[in-house]
Parts: C-alpha cells; sequence; structure tokens
DNA sequence: TCTGGGGTCCTAGGACCC
DNA sequence: TCTGGGGTCCTAGGACCC
C-alpha cells in the first residue's frame, strides 16, 4: 500500500514578474523582464521569447526587443509572499516554506472537515487569485518530490494531481534535468551514460547511480527515480546560515574601498542575526576573481556571537590573508556568510572583565575568578584560546 | 552565455583525540 | 620504537536550488 497523495507543492508562476504585472496594469499581455545586470525573473511572454533566468539583460533585450525592464522592488515580493503564506497557513498548519515563493503543504486529515487534497488545491488557488491577485500552480502527490514535480508540470497557473497508481507513467518518461538535485554538471554525467529519461536511471542499481554521481548524490537521485522520497513536510526548519555579497564589476579597487564594503556587508549581516535572536560561529569569507574563479576562507570561533566589531575583525583578517591573490587578479566579488547559527538564548552573555591588548591571560583568569566566581572562568578561557579573538574589547560594566 | 543575490548540502583532506 | 582504527571538527571547494 503506496498511501494517499496528500502533499501540495504550491509555487506562485513568474512570481516578480507577476507582481510587477498586478500593480502595473499597463504590463499586463506584455513581456515583463525584472532585472538589473541580469534577468532575475522574466514574465511568460518574455520567457515565450526565449528569455531565461539568470540571462545578461543584453542578451534578453536582443531576443526580446519590446520587452519591458524594471528594477526589483523586493519591499512589495515581501509583502506579496507574507499575504500568500498567511493563506498557506489558513489552509493547513503543516507548511514547509522553500523560498519567498513556494511552499509544501500537508493536508492529509483534512478530507472529513475540509475536502479532498484536490478541492483543497482548487480553494487555495482561487484565493491566492482573489485575495493577492497572483497566479499560482499546485502539485498534489504522495511526497513531496512527486508535489513539486508536478506542479513545475503544471505550470503556468495550473492544477496537477499525480494519483498513488500512475507515479510511474508520470515521472518516468519525464528527462533526468527533472529530478530536483540534478543539474547541468550531473546531467551531463548522466547523458554521457547514455541515461536520459528518470525511467533509464529508474532501471540502473543504486550502486551504479553511487559510482557515477557520488555516495549520497547517486543514492538520492537513485531513490528520488524508484519513487522513494520519505522525507515529511517539515514545519519547523530553522537556518543554518545568512549571508549577503556584492558584485563589483569590472574597475579595480583599492584596499580602502574594499574594507568600506566589506564593513557594510559585515554591519548589514551583524543586524539581521541580532534581529532574529542568533549567534554565530564560523565567519566565510567569499571572493570572486576577475576570471570568475573563486575562493573562500573562513574562521571559527571558539565562542559563537553577535557582535559586530568581532565579526568584522575576523572577516577582515580573512581578507587580509587572502591579499596576494586580489591584487593579482582583481576582485569581482565580495561576500560573507555567517555559518553555524545558533539561538542567542544558549549562550551566556559576554563577561564584562577589563582585558586590555596584551594582558597575560592567567592575570585575566584571575580577574574573571575574582568577580564572577570560578564557573565564568571556563568560559573566559575559551574566548582566551581562540586566536580570532586578538583584541577582545569586552563591554563596558555597568 | 561573460554571468545577481540568497541559500542548502556534500566531499575530501588534515588535525586531533582516544 | 613502531604501529591501528574510529570519531569529530575545521577548512576549502563544488553542485544545486529559487
Amino acid at each position: 500500500m503506496r498511501g494517499e497523495a496528500t502533499v501540495l507543492h504550491a509555487d506562485l508562476d513568474a512570481f516578480y514578474a507577476s507582481v510587477e504585472q498586478r500593480d502595473e496594469p499597463a504590463l499586463r499581455g506584455r513581456p515583463v523582464i525584472v532585472g538589473g545586470g541580469v534577468v532575475v525573473a522574466a514574465s511568460y511572454e518574455a520567457k515565450a521569447r526565449g528569455v531565461r533566468t539568470a540571462m545578461g539583460v543584453r542578451r534578453a533585450r536582443a531576443l526580446c526587443p519590446d520587452a519591458i525592464v524594471v528594477p526589483p522592488r523586493m519591499e512589495a515580493y515581501s509583502a506579496a509572499s507574507r499575504a500568500v503564506f498567511a493563506i498557506f497557513r489558513d489552509t493547513t498548519p503543516y507548511v514547509e516554506g522553500v523560498s519567498i515563493d513556494e511552499a509544501f503543504l500537508e493536508v492529509g486529515g483534512l478530507r472529513r472537515l475540509v475536502g479532498t487534497p484536490e478541492e483543497i488545491a482548487v480553494r487555495l488557488r482561487e484565493r491566492v487569485r482573489a485575495e493577492v491577485g497572483l497566479p499560482i500552480s499546485v502539485g498534489v502527490a504522495r511526497t513531496k518530490f512527486l508535489a513539486k514535480v508536478a506542479s513545475a508540470v503544471s505550470k503556468p497557473d495550473g492544477l496537477l494531481v499525480v494519483e498513488p497508481e500512475s507515479e510511474e507513467a508520470f515521472l518516468h518518461p519525464l528527462p533526468v534535468e527533472r529530478l530536483w538535485g540534478v543539474g547541468a554538471v550531473t546531467a551531463e554525467k548522466l547523458h554521457g551514460n547514455g541515461v536520459y529519461t528518470v525511467g533509464q536511471l529508474a532501471e540502473l542499481e543504486a550502486a551504479t547511480a553511487e559510482q557515477w554521481l557520488g555516495k549520497a548524490a547517486g543514492a538520492h537521485l537513485h531513490a528520488l527515480a524508484r519513487l522513494r522520497d520519505p522525507r515529511p513536510v517539515e514545519t519547523t526548519k530553522r537556518h543554518g546560515s545568512i549571508g549577503s555579497q556584492r558584485a563589483l564589476g569590472n574597475r579595480s579597487y583599492t584596499g580602502g574601498e574594499l574594507g568600506l564594503i566589506l564593513t557594510q556587508i559585515v554591519d548589514g549581516l551583524a543586524r539581521r542575526l541580532r534581529d532574529r535572536g542568533s549567534v554565530c560561529a564560523t565567519v566565510v569569507l567569499r571572493l570572486r576573481y576577475g576570471d570568475f574563479t573563486k575562493a573562500t576562507r573562513s574562521h571559527t570561533l571558539a565562542a559563537p556571537t553577535d557582535r559586530t566589531e568581532v565579526l568584522l575583525g575576523v572577516a577582515q583578517r580573512l581578507l587580509a590573508a587572502a591579499g596576494p591573490d586580489i591584487s593579482g587578479r582583481g576582485v569581482t566579488l565580495i561576500g560573507v556568510s555567517l555559518a553555524q547559527l545558533t539561538s542567542a538564548g544558549s549562550v551566556q552573555p559576554e563577561l564584562p572583565i577589563d582585558w586590555h591588548d596584551g594582558a597575560r591571560i592567567d592575570t585575566a583568569l584571575d580577574a574573571v575568578r575574582d568577580r564572577f566566581g570560578s564557573a565564568a572562568v571556563t568560559r573566559a578561557a575559551l574566548i582566551g584560546r581562540d586566536p580570532g579573538w586578538s583584541a577582545p574589547r569586552l563591554p563596558e560594566h555597568e
């Protein structure tokens, strides 16, 4: 027995472009491109002319000269997203957000009270259209993966229910690129071995797929092709990292200019971190060079923090350490990620102790013991042994 | 095809500990 | 003096998703 199709995948169509068409009637029915240097989103009228996400705007204009290009309005998209997610949560308590414009909804158990999954999906689409003014596609199936493929196949503005008994007939003829997790590189590997459809992948032994694609990816994709996807809809998913980056174009930057950009990035991230009540343990610096090669440098703190000065100090040291490469090839992108996030509540506040540069650590620990008791010494020693903590400017005592 | 910004997960080697 | 294997953490890089 396979169970029932009770998972919905709801996915707004050409989300950013649809918001623009909703808010500006003159854009309706016309090819709309949202973006600056590259295409961030394209309306279906633009997609029909070959415009694709991540394509350069110059090339997109060549393909579609009558396209209207508008800059992104993130606040408008966030507001629309919140309104749609409110309808999701009004539909079922089991909502797992995937991104700003899509989510999984578990609607099993609502049959008696509300209706069948299909009836729920029909009503959901009507409500999003009526209350938020946006088209949304919904796939319904027994697993998250099948529901996601179903919504993609149903687009635009569609609804597709895959009943358990028709899963193979639905999935196996599709190209392997439809599998969630198959991108350009993996597709090329599979094609090189004569595998073009999901059905062909399902016919392989799992070990063969693992050999070609790596253990985890091979096993996962093979299982999906064989209709196995045990992942439940998860209501509480926490973020593991937050990040921010800036593309710099082609001109060269002085060290001071780079330092200023780095400060702005870290300052914004630290603020976001504190707003969510989190601390982070690892700082990751990302660089991209003129030839599009990339580099990452990271440092893990002994004690997680949300303090701008500490995070900025680490980021600056990472940037300085990557220095020789920078001058040689020219940085075209600089970014920072804060990883290993945990709740700030689980970490003690920093100890207010006057510890200046060059002070001996045992002297500092004695002072900690005198003022806060011996239990505080463990944490102070932890901070002290972290080489990233060269000049801890601890906060003033009240 | 000359490439934005926000994320997730996996791999592989080295350090370190038991 | 030479030797084992497993587990965990950190770092760097890469694939993928929207």
